[in-house]
This record gives structure tokens, sequence and C-alpha cells, in this order.
RNA sequence: GCCCCGAUAGCCCAACUGGCAGAGGCGUUCGGCUCAAACCCGAUCCAGUGUGGGUUCGAAUCCCACUCGGGGCACCA
């Protein structure tokens, strides 16, 4: 008989069939009270949170009680999507509120509320089908959205709900632009936490520059400040700006039409949205200079309480490495600086290759010099001719093709020779893709006996391999990348020769600086962030051009700048492959807005907007700021609040960093937001708004929810909900009397394996839906769905209403007597691990000792009020509703959130007796009962004579004995 | 290719610094309740911890190698 793998909703007795039981606690009574709890909650603001001044206050119009520790806690807020939530969604959200409401019981002030990251591109997409707005759908979705989630009980402070997309929050989001704009950062200056390094008001800058305490950059127009007419002023100061435009290399996507950062290309060269191509493309774009602050972004990932995974992905991708850099002589006058992470190496240095795009290719030889290889011209008459070639082929290069051509290695001579500035030999300069112009210098010296890229290099172009370290292997067949000492290493007054790698790149990096042709250097794989976006859903820049085509900041009596109606709301967009399509922002399309008369100082003049939009991480890189005081509009941040809820050691969790004190959301945005966020959160404490280091202290990665999905012969997946077991079928599943096979994988329309929130509140209620959820397993794990399990959850808190309330009459069955000493002891311990496994988040084995005291109180004749009142506040932050009615029920007349939760007394956690085991040869033999205080030479003695021992000894004598009193004792014979 | 994480019963998951493999839930089967069924109550079934080795009095737990699954990075000099 085939069983249905999603059967129907547990029966409703009370609402089908007749009312013999009409206080069951059922679907239908489970909503009249979730729904009537929600609407007490909202309106007595009983989750109300008070900051320490202002007017935010409780719901009884009272300010935080300094005494209370401050909690602030965050999940990473949503996207407002069109397409509705599954039952994965949730997860995170239910686990923060079950802290949240333990936290506020344990009398933390809890700071929790959620907003909506709004802006993006899914709602662009969908105004461009339907010509609506995007702001009209995206708030129709906020709406729908807030109806779902408040269906699940959440306890958050409705007052501090926004979207990113209101007009308060886009004018903080312009204005902090504005700060980083405003900013540049000052390798030297010193730090309030006392490292070296941070970020400064262009102001200053100005005044150093003024009095000749900084020397001019080399390339500017003039030898002093003074001579520089105001243009040339701006540029300089422009070219230190944390946000700055320049016209540099980046992903250029023609088929969404925009361009994109480096973390929105995935590994194989293609738009994290859309699958499009992406190719390299020098454009003129916003960049923010968050390689300033790679050491911080790094270096402060000590201060913080994340998961090690998490902290290792953003180290990998700053990428920090250590090394140095050599300038290479050009014959002819040109000089090449080469980054090295080996400069031990460099007698070993048999050519030099620089990017395709690197600025010595302007220019080359105009004849190939003599005796040049004939494998090294590419079959062309001239350098010229060649390097031209090469350049237009890789500009071609799509980054998928790049990537499918990592290790085949294409390149061409330049007809550039350099010398090797240790022993002066001539060496070529070739161009190959395989140096990247984004990395390093754009250049590097090749060493091919000691790196395989250079080696496979020097072996298809027939260059020399020269062993400069000792060791195993022969480098005729591969390059040797391992440790070992210098050799052929020396010339005039330079010699490695015998030098471990450690020391002869402290060596060779004292003689190049010594001698001025290099250093030691730092580099990193981060690249500085692309900022501007061609879209129209995202916050516009504050900023206008004038007629020099520079960059002027507007002043903050004009923010926000709001986005302008437009005729169409796409970019223009190209053919996936359009490798010369330029980008063509839809803000460009509403001339009236673009060409604006203001007056900025120096009477009304036209000025040029900037018709880019920022990108979607604008909006999620600060809002955790805007929970603390969403109302208030003076300042980013009320510096009091900020030291209350983040400041370093506002609690005991906060550490030196200050910061969120428990952040959930999904491990996918490890690198993106959570790296962007710091850096603004960085410059933020530099310009001293902020007084935590970092924004986020504790993170924690959900796992996610996946589902059973099904498949028909045809491989086309079948609606789950109808599929049936069946032993008969040989995949084990039927769906219409055809085998189907399972799979495991994303909820969604796509797989027709969708189960959302409504059907379980409408078959269950939330409490057991949010249940059921905690119980699955450890947060952090991703799980399988399974509605048939859902069910268990449903039981317990049944079992946990009929312990308090009659199902048939509805009366409170509880009764005022003593509970015996075993009921006792049941629930001092249940307190006890309760607690436990509540602070360390691990909520499913929380909710099996809830579980198991719940099961004893089933098995009583009648239950101590006491007890049913202690076990109701236990379980309150799991199933809320149905604690509140019970709690209510039990003569309480306010709610229970800020009940003390449960303290074990440690009178009842002590045992009478404990089994011990006695083990022989580590194998169980027998079991004794002994007192918890047991000495240990009478517990041996006791284990020796057990007759489970006697035996399995078999009258052997005892050699060793082990005794751990006084649970264990293990003989060996 | 490199780096992380994981693997315990038919399924989801427990097991403190190494110390009785089972807390809880789903499922299975059986009994009680019932005129009968559902619900409910009680019981029951089921693994020696992915594989192979090592350390130890004792290993799910520590070490080594491998297999499978998930994730990250990948021409970064």
């Amino acid at each position: 008989m085939p069983t249905p793998t999603s059967p129907e909703p547990a029966s409703d007795a009370a609402a089908e069939g007749g009312n013999e039981v009409p206080f069951r606690y059922t679907a239908a009574l489970a909503e009249q009270i979730e729904l009537r709890w929600q609407d007490r909650w909202d309106e007595l603001g009983t989750f109300h949170t008070p900051n320490p001044s202002g007017p935010l206050t409780d719901g009884n119009g009272a300010n935080a009680d300094p005494a209370k520790r401050s909690f602030f806690l965050m999940d990473m807020f949503p996207y407002p999507s069109g397409a509705g939530l599954h039952v994965g969604h949730p997860l995170g959200y239910i686990g923060t509120d079950v802290v949240g409401r333990y936290r506020r019981m344990c009398g933390d002030n809890v700071l929790h509320a959620l907003g909506y990251d709004a802006f993006g591109l899914p709602a662009e997409q969908y105004a461009v089908q339907t010509g609506q707005h995007p702001r009209v759908t995206t708030e129709a979705n906020i709406e729908i959205m807030r109806r779902q989630l408040r269906r699940l009980g959440l306890a958050h402070d409705p007052r501090r709900s926004f979207a990113t997309i209101d007009a308060d929050y886009v004018r903080w989001t312009q204005w902090i632009f504005l700060q980083i704009f405003d900013s540049w950062y000052d390798e030297d200056a010193v730090r309030p936490d006392g490292g070296r390094g941070r970020a400064r008001r262009i102001g200053e800058l100005v005044e150093q520059y003024e009095a000749g305490t900084r020397s001019l950059p080399a390339d500017a127009p003039a030898t002093s400040w003074a001579e520089l007419d105001s243009v040339g002023r701006r540029r300089v100061l422009d070219a230190h700006r944390l946000a700055y435009v320049s016209e540099t290399p980046v992903n250029w996507c023609p088929g969404l039409g925009t361009v994109l950062a480096n973390e929105e290309v995935t590994v194989d060269g293609r738009s994290e949205r859309g699958n499009f191509p992406v190719f390299k493309r020098n454009l003129r774009q916003w960049q923010m200079r968050i390689t300033a602050y790679a050491d911080r972004l790094a270096d402060d990932l000590d201060l913080i309480d994340w998961p090690e995974k998490v902290r290792l992905m953003q180290r990998n991708w700053i990428g920090r490495s250590e090394g140095a850099e050599v300038r290479f002589e050009i014959i002819g006058g040109d000089e090449v600086t080469v980054f090295t992470t080996r400069p031990d190496t460099l007698f070993g240095a048999t050519f030099m290759v620089v990017a395709p795009e690197h600025p010595l290719l302007d220019e080359v030889p105009a004849q190939w010099p003599d005796g040049t290889h004939g494998a090294w011209t590419g079959g062309h008459d001239s350098p010229l001719a060649a390097v031209a070639a090469y350049r237009a082929q890789t500009a071609a290069k799509s980054a998928v093709e790049r990537q499918a051509d990592a290790g085949r290695k294409t390149g061409v001579f330049t007809g550039h020779v350099a010398i090797n500035p240790t022993n002066h030999e001539l060496i070529p300069v070739f161009t190959a893709d395989y140096v990247l112009m984004g990395y390093g210098t754009g250049a590097i010296m090749a060493v091919p006996a000691h790196d395989q890229r250079d080696w496979d290099f020097a072996r298809d172009f027939e260059l020399p391999v020269v062993r400069v370290i000792d060791g195993p292997g022969d480098i005729e067949v591969e390059a040797y990348t391992g440790d070992g000492v210098a050799m052929s290493s020396s010339h005039d007054d330079l010699s490695l020769d015998g030098l471990a790698v450690t020391e002869a790149k402290r060596t060779i990096i004292a003689w190049l600086e010594e001698h001025g042709i290099g250093r030691g250097t730092v580099t990193y794989r981060l690249r500085d962030w692309l900022f501007s976006r061609q879209r129209y859903w995202g916050e516009p820049f504050p900023v206008v051009y004038d007629e020099h085509d520079l960059p002027i900041a507007l002043p903050d009596e004009l923010l926000p700048v709001e986005l302008p109606e437009v005729p169409d709301y796409s970019p223009r967009t190209y053919e996936a492959d359009d490798v010369h399509s330029e980008p063509e922002p839809p803000l460009g399309r509403n001339e009236e807005w673009v060409n604006v008369t203001l007056d900025l100082g120096d009477g009304p003049k036209t000025y040029r907007r900037d018709t880019n939009t920022m990108p979607n991480w604008a909006g999620s890189c600060w809002y955790y700021l805007n929970y603390l005081d969403p109302g208030r509009r003076d300042v980013v941040v009320d510096p009091e609040l900020e030291r209350y809820w983040m400041g370093a050691g506002h609690d005991d969790l906060a550490g030196v960093s200050g910061g969120v004190d428990l952040y959930v959301g999904g491990v996918e945005h490890a690198v993106l937001h959570l790296l962007y966020s710091r850096f603004w959160h960085k410059v933020l404490y530099d310009l001293g708004r902020v007084s935590a280091v970092e924004p986020f202290r504790t993170l924690f990665n959900q796992g996610y929810i996946q589902a059973f999905a099904y498949r028909d012969d045809r491989g086309q997946p079948v609606p789950a909900a109808e599929v049936v077991e069946d032993a008969e079928a040989s995949t084990g599943f039927t769906w219409q009397g055809q085998p189907v096979t399972q799979e495991y994988g994303k909820i969604g329309k796509s797989l027709k394996n969708m189960v959302t929130p409504d059907e379980m509140y409408a078959a269950y209620g939330a409490d057991t839906f949010r249940l059921y959820e905690m119980s699955m397993g450890p947060l952090d794990l991703s799980r399988p769905w399974d509605t048939r399990a859902v069910v268990g959850s449903q039981r317990f808190l049944q079992r946990l209403w009929r312990n308090v309330v009659d199902e048939t009459t509805g009366e409170v069955t509880v009764v005022d007597v003593e509970p015996d000493q075993e009921t006792l002891r049941a629930l001092h311990r249940a307190i006890d691990e309760v607690r436990t496994e509540m602070d360390g988040m691990r909520f499913n084995t929380a909710i099996a000792r809830l579980i198991v005291l719940n099961n004893h109180l089933t098995g009583l004749a009648e239950v101590p009020r006491s007890v049913a009142a202690t076990a109701v506040l236990l379980a309150a932050p799991f199933a809320p509703h149905i604690a509140e009615e019970l709690w209510s029920r039990l003569g309480h007349e306010q709610s229970l959130a800020y009940e003390s939760y449960p303290v074990a007394d440690p009178a009842y956690l002590v045992e009478e007796t404990v089994t011990c085991v006695v083990q022989v040869q580590g194998k169980v033999r027998d079991r004794i009962e002994v007192a918890p205080g047991i000495a240990e030479d009478e517990l041996v003695a006791l284990a020796l004579a057990s007759a489970g021992a006697q035996r399995a000894m078999d009258g052997k004598p005892a050699r060793r004995v082990i005794a751990r009193p006084p649970g264990l004792v293990n003989i060996v014979v």
C-alpha cells in the first residue's frame, strides 16, 4: 500500500467532525491563539525596545534601564521579491527570534527588528516587463512579506523597520558616500586603537599641501601646490579620494548592460545574475579604495567571533602576499617594475612578462632585434604588429575564454630587452595574458626553474631554464617550487649561495633597497571596489560634474537626490558577446534631470548629474546603524546610542571590537556584503562617527533547508506533494502511477517541491512550524524538509496543552500541590540542560529536553501548577503564542515576554546514586549503583567484586585498574 | 589542482575535556482505549559510528591514508 510522502494535514477533529473535544490544540485553535496574541503584542507595544534616551521607549513609555545588559540581534535583511516565501526562508528569523526572546527573559534589553533591502535588479526587471514603477511593486512586495512574517510571531520592534529605498534612508546612504568621497587614506596617521593608517578629511590633505609638508605626486603638472591652478589642485585631490572616478579595466557585461564588481563575477567569468559573459574593458567608473583597508580588514578578523570558514574566505579574498618590487631597466631608456614573492630567485630570471594592457607596450621597437627566435614573433614582421595583434586578441577574449585557456600559454615577444639587475644579463620581454594587469605591477620576472607557469611558458617558447635553488627533482621535467638553498646566485658584491629561502629573501631585499632598485612590499589580491552601475533602481550619486568633467559633491541640504522619472527603466543591453558595446544608463534619458542649474557657491551654473546608480550593496553596508534610531535624522547615528548598543565592551560579549552582538544569515554573503560593510564601517570609524572597530561582533551562518524533488522518465520535475512511496516501483516512488526518481535540491517552483509557510500555518499553526524548524537539527546545518515529520512538533505542543487544559471542557487542570521529588528533579534537570543548550544555540537539543520534561508531566496523575508554569516559560522562546495563552490561563495577567527564564536549583541536580560502569579490557561487563561521592578504593573494590567483572576476568589477576569515580572502572588483566 | 567542512538506526539528528553508542522527533510493528476508527496512551523494531591503519587500559571522539558528499579558491607572480 503506497503511502503519500506529503500527507494531509493532521486531522482536525474539532473542525471536521463533532465537537467532542472542542479545546484540543488543533491548527484552528492554534490560529485563534496566535492571531490574538500577535494583535495583543502590537497593541501593548510588548516588543518596543527602549533606547537609553530619546523618543524610542518601551511599551510603558520608559527609556532603557541602564542596569540591563543591551543585546543587539540582527538578521541579514531580506530582499522583498515577488516570488513569495518558502519554508526555508524563515529559518534564520525563527532562530534569531528564539535567541531574542530567550535573552529578553534573561533580563537583556534586546534590540531586534527587520528592515528590507529593496533596491536591485529583480524589481527593476519586473518593472521593465510591466511598465510599473519599481517602487510600486517593491512596496507591495514588502507589504506581502511583512504579513507573512508577522504570522510567525516574531518579537521585532515594529517601529524600527524600514526599507533601503525610503527617502530618509537613501539620504544617509548618499551622505555616507559623500563622507567617503571627502576622505583620503593617510598611511602614517595613528588611529584611536593605536594602529597606523586611517581615513582623514580631504580638507586636512589640502592643509598639508598648502603648508608644504606633503610633496605633490610625481605626475602632477607642477612642482608646488601654489603653482597649480584650481583644476590642477582638484585633480590632485581627486586622485587621493577613497571614492574616486577612474578609467580602469572593469567587468563589462553587455548582456546586462552594466559593469559589475569583481565579487559579482563568477569563477567562470560570468555575471552572477543572469549568467552572461563578462569582458574586461577600460571604462570610466566610480571606485572605492577598499584596498587601502586591506591590512585592517584582514588583521581585524582576529578580533571578531566569526565562523573560521568565513574568516578564511575573507582572508583568501584579500589575498595578502609579501614579496618585493624590483625595477628592471629596459634597453632604450624605459623601466619596468615587477612584483615577486620570490626575490631570492632573481638570478634565475631568464625573461620577463608584462600584461597585454601594460603601458610599456604603448611603444615597442620598430624591428625585431637581431637573433630573435622564430617562435617568439607569432609570425609577425615587427614587434609593433605582433603586440598590436596580441593585444587585440586578448581584449576580445571574454573571461570565460580566458578561464578555459588557463594553463595553455600564449604570448609574443615585445622586442624590448631588459637587464637583470643582479647579473646584468640581457633578458627578453614578452607579453602574455597569464600576467594580469590588475595584480601586483602587471609585470613579472619569469623564473622558469622555480615557477610552473613560467616553466610552461619557457618550454613553449624555448627559453632557458636556470636553476638557482638546490633541491630534489629534475627541472627539465617540471619547475621546482619547494624550499632549498640558493645556488648559482652570486655576482660582484652580492651572493645568496648557500642561504635558505627566508634568509636569501632578506639578503636580496636589503641589497635591492641599498642600491635603490627595489624594496620589500606587500600586494593584495583584493582590488578596489567598482561602485557604479548603469541601472535605474538604485541610489543616485549625490555628485554633479562641471565643465572640467570633475566631480563635485552636492551639499547635505540637497540630499537625498531622488530618482527621476524616465521613459524606460532598463539600461541599453546588447548581444551577450558584443565586446565593443558601451554602457548607457537609463538615468541619462531624462535630460531635464541630468542638466541642473545650481548655486554651489560661485553663482548659479549648469552642472551635469552623474547618471549611474550605486550597487545594491550600498544600502546593506550600514543598515545596522539605522535600527538604533530610524526616526532621528540629524546625524547618521547618535554616538550615545552607538556606544550603548555596539560599543566595545558594551556587554560581556562585545570584546575589543564591539559591534552587533549576534548577526545571523547565510554564508553566501561571506565576502560580498560582509566585506563591503566592514569597509564602510572602518571609514566611519576613522572619521569618528562610530566607536566600534567592527560592525558585527558575532556572526552565525544558518544552514539551508532543501527538499526532495522528483522527475519522471523524461527528466521533467513532477509535483513533489503528489508523489507516493511505492516499494514496487523500481525507483521506490511513483507519481500518477509512473515511476519517478528522487533527488535533493533547492526548494522552488522549478523543481515543483515548493512548501510555503502559509501551508504550514494552515495545517499546524505558527508555533508548530517554528518548533519543527528549530528541532530539525543544529541551526547551522543544512537539512531536508520533511512535511511528514512536522506532526511530531504538533504532538509535543498538544501534550503541553493537555498538561494544563482539559481538551473537552477547556478548564485548567493543574493542581496546587507540591511536586514530588522525582518531578522536581526532572524539572530542575530540564531547566539546567535547556539553559545550557540555549546558551550554545543548540535549539534542537534544548527542545529534546523540553519534550523529556513534558513527557514526564504527561505520566503524572495530576500536574502541579508551579511545574506547569515553569515548563511553559521554558518553552516560550520556541512556541511563544501557546506559551502566552497557557501562561494567561494559569492566572497571569502580564505577558511572559519579560518573565525571568527559570533557573535551576542545584539541590535537585545531584543524583542519589550513580550507575558505575565496570569494564574489563575496555568492554562493559557490569554496572553497579554507587553513591556519587564514593571513594576510589571503595569503588575499585566493589567493581572487582562484581559478578560481571569476576566472570570476565576468569580468575586472572588485575594487572591495572583505571578508576574514574563515580562513573567508571576499567580493569586490565 | 589547492584549501575548508561533513559522514552515527529506514530518515532527521544526540553523545561533556577520549569513558555505558541513543536524548528527542519521524517511520515500522504490536498492544491498550473505542461499537469501530482517528486522536491519544504504552510498548516495539532498527546501527557499532563511510573504509583501512595507528595511538590508548579504553576511540564516534585524537593521528595518518583513502572513499563519498557539500562549500570556497583557482594562470594572483
